[in-house]
DNA sequence: AAATAGTATAATGTATACGATCGGTTGTCA
DNA sequence: TGACAACCGATCGTATACATTATACTATTT
């Protein structure tokens, strides 16, 4: 992440420095760089990225309006932070989507997309364990299978719900635990995908998604737990 | 909506004059008074608002990011425009959502709940066909029901969904002939709650949201029957 | 000594002003 | 006559400057 000659960049990218800068601080909020409760504040920002505090303001409002941060009125903008019991919950969002979307698309699975997730699998099998090349081929597999289905805003809104806990799962989670599990899951799914065994694909992804929330429950302990056994408690307005 | 005085008010409710901005904007998107396709031009709403331009680019932003307007760089902010095929999607991703959410309601839904849900239904049958009412009285019945899952986020993205669907609804349908059918659905997802019969009321819900998209289907027409047959086209880079 | 009022400082919120970009129009040239 | 280029108005994007608000510290009072 390069706070640097922003200005001149955006520029040549044609697009305004306040779309920029929101990309560099979304990205950082995702990657763990900038973390949960952090408070940002507008001079720095916008020294840092050597622009005036303008573009850096629309910047934070559209991040507001993306969930990813909080803006308090004359009191700063924080980071947004999710709570387990809410991680818990998107990880049942997750569940609820991507199962639609996984029985949507095996039907219209082509031989095609299958190699290409089978070649996905076998890339990231053979690669190092590095965190980023790993969450960037976990969404590149799912989001493969989940394509053909032919739903951009269901493929959309899943995509955001996996950036997020991916977010956390990278902060929380020793990568290299979890790759061979996880990895393991993705080739069953993939075979049942491979069989055309909608029943069988969808209860796997069910059980692959569950196995994060699970795995995030060890990490954020109590309040996750209690979530889950009690989570009438919780009750929105 | 009113768009006088919006300082003066900004200041009396301690709350900073692009918030409000926003919420306006916002309502008057949600309404139709601003239509998709719109471009909004920013000089016109400072001055309407009697504001500089800085909050109203900032509501905007904020906007943006909630998936309400587009800002084109330098080219202006129109309102989103969602098409029949988009719209299908949602009603596609309601039913994954609120399916999911009245699943983990049922087992927790108290006599005082399915009496306030019921209580809702009766003020809807007796008062006058007006579309706020309507509307309003709709949204209650379905968050009612939905609340003791004591999923806030679940319920949040439902809300958001439902307000965009509604959105069209309003616009296209006539609530005349809506209303006694959606009512009727209603109560026989309720009686089926009351009976605690899950797979039962999921299966009505099902319905119930399935009949919206055919309704909205034979208003917004072609491109939505044909998302339907064959909805690979759209397919999401 | 503790609590409260007052003040100073730092950060945010907004208006004004200026520079940059886009779209349409006009004029010229082939 | 058609196409292309230069101009102009309108609108947008950003920097600067000022107003407002919150927080922390100090001083005074009880």
């Amino acid at each position: 992440m390069s706070f640097d000659d922003l200005p001149a960049e955006a520029i040549r990218q044609r697009r305004t420095s306040a779309s920029m800068v929101a990309d560099v601080l979304r990205e950082a909020i995702m990657c763990g760089t900038l973390k949960g409760g952090q408070t940002l504040r507008q001079d720095e920002l916008a020294n840092r990225f050597g622009l005036s505090r303008i573009p850096v303001r629309e910047a934070l409002r559209q991040l507001e309006g993306e969930g990813l941060v909080t803006v308090q009125p004359h009191c700063g903008t924080v980071v947004s932070q999710i709570s387990g019991s809410e991680l818990r919950e998107l990880c049942e969002i997750r569940v609820a989507l991507e199962t639609t979307a996984l029985r949507l698309a095996i039907p219209r699975l082509d031989d095609d997309t299958l190699n290409r997730a089978a070649a996905i699998l076998v890339e990231t099998d053979g690669e190092a364990n590095v965190l980023e090349h790993w969450s960037r081929n976990n969404w590149r597999f799912h989001s493969t299978l989940y394509e053909p289905a032919g739903r951009p805003r269901l493929l959309s809104m899943i995509k955001t719900l996996h950036d997020t806990v991916d977010r956390y799962l990278r902060l929380h989670v020793s990568i290299l635990n979890y790759k061979t599990k996880g990895q393991a899951e993705h080739w069953r799914i993939l075979d049942a995908c491979r069989r055309r065994e909608s029943a069988a694909a969808v209860s796997l992804l069910e059980q692959h998604i569950e196995a994060v929330a699970v795995l995030l429950s060890g990490y954020l302990g109590d309040e996750l737990n209690s979530a889950a056994s009690h989570d009438a408690a919780r009750r929105g307005g």
